[in-house]
DNA sequence: TTGTATGCGTTATCAT
DNA sequence: ATGATAACGCATACAA
């Protein structure tokens, strides 16, 4: 059942009956009542691909996730997904999603958009210089940005106060007494890990707190990473007594390493670590203190907001988000003490 | 530059270059040369609704996934849908992912489907009896399902032969001398969990050997609950000598309760997980005899190619994939020895 | 408030 | 081998 065929069976023109349907106030509310009551009997669903054509716009955002990137199973990215579908589908917009090997992802923008597969994307894991951006603006696609780069008051983005998180914990440690900090990161070029790294650095210096490049370990994205990178500490001969994690995956690779040791969690080793250790991890006895931020989901719907935005010609230094984290207390850091 | 603009500069119809790039035999191979060149050089790339509307097919598939569902941190799903992109993309076809409620999972198909948003779907985590599988056949859209179901022989599907599986694991901790072989599953509804479940009960009754109820738990799809469903089986007055866990994060959890209640992996007791012990866990003393599947990169992409046979109008009955699993031998079982 | 005519960028049909 | 013309199904400028 098309358009032609549903006015036809109301006696009315093609044009009333997509007038109707689509909201135009030009429409008497009568015929309009009958032409939506018409509709749900017939279950008339309009042709996106004939309403796109005649409009110009395909009502479709895409996601390029870079294929054998190793954070491709990180479990957040589909909980963002979930999160933009949600929001994307209630405005009539589909979520397309690609791969790309890491050296074509920009040959894959392109190609999304010469062909008018969608009308903007949703590029998430920015490094500090990222070529897909440039090239986004270049050729004025509209893009939301998960992230900012190293220049970022020209596109919309969403990120966190990544400098923030590492400064609060880093403040706590303090206030316990802390001198010896460590800190353990993911791959530096991704420039959330880079921000953390930054706010952990000037939270140390601001309290007075040297920094020993000893302690500060990369560790990865993995629980593997994380183990190996706390048993290098724990061999030195002057160790730290508290430990921050950029990662969470990576910490709970830190904490199994730290029990395994013997050590008692939150007396003799402080830990602090981003996002906290998954619910869904064998370790229950240790509440480990967290920075906490909003879920990957809610993530997920403030971006396809912006990207609504974007799509409706905001300007992009009103589409900008920038979300703080907070420290959410548990069992696994206090004072030092050495029993 | 579209095809009209391009057709004018070259002196030709739109018709002719149409033809040209799409290798329509009828062009003369000259002219055929100097479109393509032509496209080439002025980065032409066709507007891919307008194709759409022309040819009446949408060339996108659709995914759909349940929210809130707790699978949805499956990090497999991710790798799944990487190989079908990949695959997809050399023959022109999007990728759509959408989520929807569990309860209006089947509405949401019929949503993309009659508004023409897809061509038709993947449908992945099948159920025994499945309600979307069911309205798809119904109404004749192409599918492909991951997973059987109980009735597989109208429409096409890739599946591993999960009861093989878990016969090979019965058979070979048999052959060890195990007679009090446990069993931990997922939830039975989902059709993989079930097969293997299957598997396990045949192989037990072809080996004569008994199946205690006490010793077949559910235990869900995480690490906590493979972790507390093992401590169970511990505290029993007969406990299992062999354990086989159904999926791996469940797996996880077992190795790491067998591990803190001091049990020598592989001599007091023996396990076996189907897809092994994620390779970044932190228990790295014990190798894992598993269970070992193809990638799940291959599973999307043998996917991908049986929805372009079904959409080639093949006849599904030449489009069912079933896979078989074999054992990879690690340290974690062995005969039974009490020191 | 409703209808007519035209356009969106391709592909397909039927001539030539 | 090439071209003119008509779909594809909807939205919209313009007319009534």
């Amino acid at each position: 059942m098309d358009l032609k065929q549903l006015s036809a069976s109301l006696g009315l023109s093609p044009t009333t009956v997509s007038r109707a349907l689509n909201g135009y106030p030009e429409v008497s509310e009568r015929t309009r009542e009958r032409v939506i009551e018409a509709a749900k009997e017939v279950g008339y669903e309009p042709n996106v691909t004939a309403r796109r054509l005649a409009r110009g716009a395909v009502d479709a955002i895409g996601i390029v996730h870079p294929t054998g990137a190793g954070h491709l199973d990180d479990p957040r990215f589909l909980e963002v997904v979930d999160g933009l579908t949600e929001r994307f589908s209630k405005a009539g917009i589909d979520l397309l999603i690609a791969s790309a090997r890491q050296k074509e992802e920009v040959a894959t923008y392109k190609r999304l958009l010469q062909g008018r597969r969608v009308d903007g994307f949703i590029v998430h894991h920015t490094r500090r210089v990222d070529p897909r951006l440039d090239y986004l603006q270049e050729c004025g696609a509209p893009f939301v940005a998960y992230g900012r780069t190293d220049t970022p008051d020209s596109y919309a983005w969403f990120d966190f106060d990544n400098a923030l998180g590492s400064s609060l914990a880093v403040r706590r440690l303090q206030e316990f007494g802390h001198r010896r900090i460590a800190y353990m990161h993911a791959p530096l070029e991704l420039h959330f890990a880079y921000q953390r790294y930054q706010g952990y650095l000037d939270a140390m210096h601001a309290a007075g707190l040297p920094v020993d490049p000893g302690l500060v370990v990369p560790a990865g994205f993995g629980r593997r990473g994380g183990y190996e990178a706390m048993k290098t500490l724990l061999d030195r001969a002057e160790g730290p007594t508290a430990v921050i994690v950029d990662n969470n995956l990576c910490g709970v690779g830190v904490l199994r390493c730290a029990l395994d040791a013997g050590l008692k969690i939150g007396r003799q080793l402080s830990l602090i670590v981003y996002d906290g250790v998954p619910v869904d991890s064998v370790v229950t006895s240790v509440q480990v203190t967290s920075i906490e931020q909003p879920t990957s989901y809610a993530v997920g719907v403030q971006l396809a907001e912006l990207m609504i935005g974007v799509l409706a010609g905001q300007p992009v230094q009103e589409l900008q988000t920038l979300w703080s984290p907070r420290i959410a207390a548990g069992s696994s850091d206090g004072p030092i003490s050495e029993h």
